[in-house]
RNA sequence: GGGCGCGUAGCUCAGCGGUAGAGCACUUCCUUGACAUGGAAGGGGUCACAGGUUCGAUCCCUGUCGCGCCCACCA
């Protein structure tokens, strides 16, 4: 092996020859477990988030796999409708072209064109992340085969009407000129103004007063209403006001909805242009006034002097007029929430359109069950309140969007404006007897996240009954953010109910949202995006400099970002190599909603991976140098220890899979390879190893359990860094035994447990105690590491003596003692610092090596310690209730405890006397 | 207006009825033959606050304060 870990050089090539040789693929007859993959933006960059969720099914998917399930991670892409065709659209205005003047086909055919492009992109840092996706399954939504499962699905909905064609509201996207469903509507809070307006009323016999946040609505007006219940303004109900400015009669209206606190308790109704008051509108039968255009400009439905004006414009020459009629009550400053689209950014204008719906609570119905019931299962369970609380509140499902990148909707007009629904025109033809008849194909194209929604079945060939479908679906687990939890995983849910007649998955995972180390969101705006592969290859202070500041929306925040990125990384950021950011994501999968990711962090797994790394190669070292070659064994006391500590580890690491903690799952194997194997086996190994006359049968003992302990441990960290332990393992597999060619492929360590050696620990658990004694002395003596001690036993049992005749080449070598005996009986005790081991008394004579004030501060800060130590539990054991109603083995042990602070607070006690006395006779002046 | 989550060492986070932990940072010593991307030893926390339940609360309950997110038609 290379003397330094070098990730770069290792990465690319073990990718490739996986890839080649085609162990990635689904294989085997084992139990059946499948991921499919949150389809990622095809027109988009891979950021931190995937990087995230892609180690966590990445590690799941290698752990199933050497399992020996039959293990499938599905690949995918999606076309992202409204996301791309902003990308792309962009890309063209920046040629200074529309893509109107290009038309529909050329531009479609330009998506084609970048979505290539771009998705090779992805596809390539798929692989730099070490994803063991099945590429030859890999599929895109707008697929041949996924665009059939589309229409299919469109098809049998309309043909159950649980999808239809209506005129109603829907969110207006006046920038993109497409409708958006509830989802893609964000509603943020600013603050606007609330206008008081004067109505007169139309006999002139007065005016009322409206309040509204929109007064250019008001030339879309069609009523006035009042709460039934207003004394004030019942006596008006029925009558009618002039509406200013168009000089149109409106009636005045009773009805519940109004809030007679708010304003002035009358409300202006313009049921074309707000929800609520198309609610109203619907129920007193008011006509619907449609005054905005695609534009959200006035249309030919106002005044001549208004037409043509935008929105905000006509606002303030709505207001400006009216203020001139004198009709202008009050103007106040009000905090409102305003709509605005997910994409565009621009504010959405409830518009009246025809567009397609689904009929969602049909659909809901067993979804809701289905999580109910427990067949699908939320991790953390909490998130399912969030998705009852959304489903159970659903409303209809507005799929249809004007663009162009997209499923064309399988619907046919004829010229009498009659609908037909069907798979393609010819069979629309055929159902309906249409013969040549003129037929025009709908323009819209479907919500990217109706295909979305049937990704699970798609992927796996569905309609057709496929092999695949058979064996993956249900699939095992959807690994997922928060954030999509309602625009994806609800929507999977009911379309495979509906149908498969199944749940789609039996679990979801739902993972954190990465944020930066602030916990600010990264965005490209904000400047503070870290691209994962930055954080693999590393990246130049420049670089990333001109990476961050490059095609901003809003390039005045150039200067700020570039000084915030220098701040941060005055040497911009260091190779760290795939697995130590694999190692990292793992290690930040906790529970928690948001993940800040402090790059400080991926230091340390670098350092890890690099310490593995040089175990690896002091164990192949050895064993090149040491090994006697084959012939009788005998395992020593650290040999049955290390491996029933791996077997420990193996299993919490199982248990933390097995509950999607795998940042559990990072900690007991980073624990135990570095505290442990590193710390504590190779320092024991060497003894064995290097020593004079150690014998044949110990030391192949000992390489046996290097290459078997190293080798185990190699596939239990697998999953998590793929590739450093394919490296190491190509050289130790073969050694210890194994045939396979590849670690991926070979089985996950469960059988470790075998391993376990509760006898083993506990002697080891004594001989570490003894090291650590003598070393803390060592230590904070400032005893020099080099310098060889001697050490005396007092109060030595026999079963202590035993341990140090079984060990002693360990204590001598790993606590740097020169002489090491058990002090003979009668023999008096020279002035030394002490260590204790239970009765036993470890004894550092002090002459010539240790300070007396220090050791005396050294005792008095430990017999402070213990007396506090005593104190709790003395006050606790001699509380009457606590020793009544505490468990018995609480109880117990707290007893046992109580008498081990006092002991030791005695041996203490009397070792600083003694110190003390020391101290005194030094100070003696001489006679 | 509902719902959810979070507040533990300087920082990032585990823990969750019975000795408060990790990584990074910090202090001291050490180029000892796998590794200075290292080794040994150490300092640092009234577990946001206030009540309650309990023999015992960082952990369970209630409330307060602070931070964040989601949903919702008050014009």
């Amino acid at each position: 092996m290379d003397k330094t870990y070098a990730p770069q050089d290792i990465e690319a090539r073990l990718y490739a020859r996986w890839e080649a040789a085609g162990w990635f693929a689904a294989r085997g007859d084992g139990a059946p477990y499948a991921i499919v993959i949150p389809p990622p933006n095809v027109t988009g960059n891979l950021h931190m988030g995937h990087a995230f969720q892609y180690t966590i099914m990445d590690a799941l998917t290698r752990y199933h796999r050497m399992l020996g399930d039959h293990t499938l991670w599905q690949p995918g892409m999606d076309h992202a409708g409204i996301a791309t065709q902003m990308v792309v659209e962009r890309q063209l205005n920046g040629e200074g072209k529309t893509r109107h003047e290009l038309g529909r086909d050329a531009f479609v055919a330009r998506v084609w064109q970048w979505k290539e492009e771009s998705g090779g992109t992805i596809a390539r840092q798929m692989r730099r992340l070490g994803a063991s996706v099945d590429w030859s399954r890999d599929r895109f939504t707008m697929d041949p085969g996924l665009s059939r499962a589309v229409t299919e699905t469109f098809v049998r909905l309309y043909d159950e009407q649980l999808i239809y064609r209506g005129k109603r509201l829907v969110n207006w996207d006046p920038v993109l000129h497409t409708a958006l469903s509830d989802l893609e509507v964000l509603a943020e809070e600013e603050t606007g103004s609330l206008w008081q307006l004067r109505y007169p009323l139309a006999d002139g016999s007065g005016y009322l007063v409206v309040a509204t946040t929109r007064p250019e609505t008001m030339l879309g007006d069609t009523a006035v209403a009042v709460h039934p219940q207003d004394e004030r303004y019942l006596h008006l109900v029925g009558r009618s006001v002039r509406l200013p400015l168009t000089g149109r009669d409106i009636p005045i209206i009773a009805d519940s909805y109004v809030d007679r606190e708010f304003g002035t308790g009358c409300v202006k109704i313009t049921p074309a242009h707000d929800f609520n008051d198309y609610e109203v509108a619907q129920r007193h039968a008011l006509p619907l006034l449609n005054i905005f255009d695609e534009n959200a400009a006035l249309n030919d439905n106002v005044p001549a002097a208004y037409r043509g004006l935008d929105r905000f414009e006509a606002r303030r020459r709505v207001e400006a007029d009216l203020a001139a009629l004198g009709l202008v009550e009050k103007i106040e400053a009000h905090r409102l929430t305003i709509p605005r689209g997910d994409r565009s950014n621009a504010v959405i204008e409830p518009w009246l359109t025809d567009q397609w719906y689904v009929r969602i609570a049909p659909l809901a119905k067993p979804a809701i069950a289905a999580v109910e019931s427990g067949r699908i299962r939320f991790v953390p369970d909490s998130w399912d309140r969030t998705y009852f609380e959304w489903m159970r509140n659903i409303k209809d499902w507005c799929i249809s969007r004007q663009l162009w990148w997209g499923h064309r909707i399988p619907a046919w007009y004829a010229s009498d404006g009659s609908i037909y629904v069907g798979r393609d025109e010819a069979e629309v033809r055929a159902r309906h007897g249409l013969g040549t008849m003129p037929l025009r194909q709908d323009e819209d194209v479907l919500d990217t996240w109706f295909s979305s929604a049937l990704w699970p079945l798609s992927t796996l060939g569905w309609p057709d009954p496929t092999s695949e479908l058979a064996r993956f679906y249900p699939t095992s687990v959807l690994v997922t953010g928060f954030d999509i939890i309602f625009f994806w995983v609800a929507r999977m849910i009911m379309m495979g109910m509906k149908f498969m007649g199944e749940i789609p998955f039996r679990e979801v995972y739902v993972h954190g949202l990465i944020r930066d180390a602030e916990g600010q969101k990264m965005s490209k705006s904000k400047g503070n995006v870290l691209d994962p592969l930055d954080l693999i290859d590393g990246i130049g202070l420049e670089a990333l400099v001109a990476k961050r500041t490059s095609g901003l929306m809003q390039p005045h925040l150039a200067a700020s970002i570039e000084r915030a990125t220098r701040k941060q990384f005055p040497a911009g950021i260091a190779a760290h190599g795939t697995d130590a950011l694999r190692f990292t994501f793992a290690s930040l999968a906790t529970l928690s909603r948001d993940i800040r990711f402090d790059v400080g962090r991926i230091e340390g797994y670098r350092n890890f991976c690099n310490k593995l790394w040089n175990a690896a190669r002091f164990v192949l070292l050895s064993i090149d140098g040491q090994d006697p070659g084959p012939g009788e064994e005998s395992p020593s006391l650290a040999d049955r220890w290390i491996r029933s500590r791996i077997a420990v580890a193996v299993e919490a690491t199982r248990a933390a899979f097995a509950g999607y903690r795998f940042d559990l799952a990072s900690q007991a194997l980073y624990e135990f390879t570095w505290y442990e194997f590193c710390d504590w086996y190779l320092e024991l190994s060497k003894a064995v190893l290097q020593s004079e006359p150690a014998d044949a049968a110990g030391r192949r003992a000992a390489c046996r359990t290097l290459l078997e302990t190293l080798e185990t441990l190699l596939r239990a960290l697998h999953p998590l860094m793929p590739f450093i332990t394919e490296e190491i393992w190509q050289q130790v597999g073969r050694r210890a035994g194994r045939t396979g060619p590849t670690i991926m492929l070979e089985p996950w360590p469960v059988d470790a447990a075998a391993w376990r050696d509760p006898a083993a620990e506990a002697e080891m658990r004594w001989v570490m105690d003894f090291i650590l004694g003598v070393r803390q002395i060592r230590g904070e003596m400032d005893i020099a590491p080099a310098r060889r001690i001697d050490v005396l036993l007092a109060n030595a049992s026999d079963a202590d003596l035993g341990r140090v005749a079984r060990t002693r080449h360990w204590l001598e070598r790993l606590a740097a003692i020169g002489s090491l005996r058990a002090l003979t009986a009668g023999e008096p005790e020279p002035e030394s610092a002490v260590a204790l081991l239970g009765e036993l008394r470890i004894l550092l004579p002090m002459a010539g090596l240790i300070d007396v004030g220090a050791e005396s501060a050294r005792l008095a800060k430990r017999i402070a310690k213990l007396r506090q130590d005593v104190a709790k539990a003395e006050a606790k054991l001699g509380n009457s209730s606590f020793v009544a109603n505490a468990p018995a083995a609480v109880v117990e042990q707290e007893r046992a405890r109580l008498a081990e602070f006092t002991g030791e607070l005695s041996q203490l006690d009397a070792q600083l006397a003694r110190v003390q006395r020391l101290s005194a006779h030094d100070r003696k002046p001489p006679a």
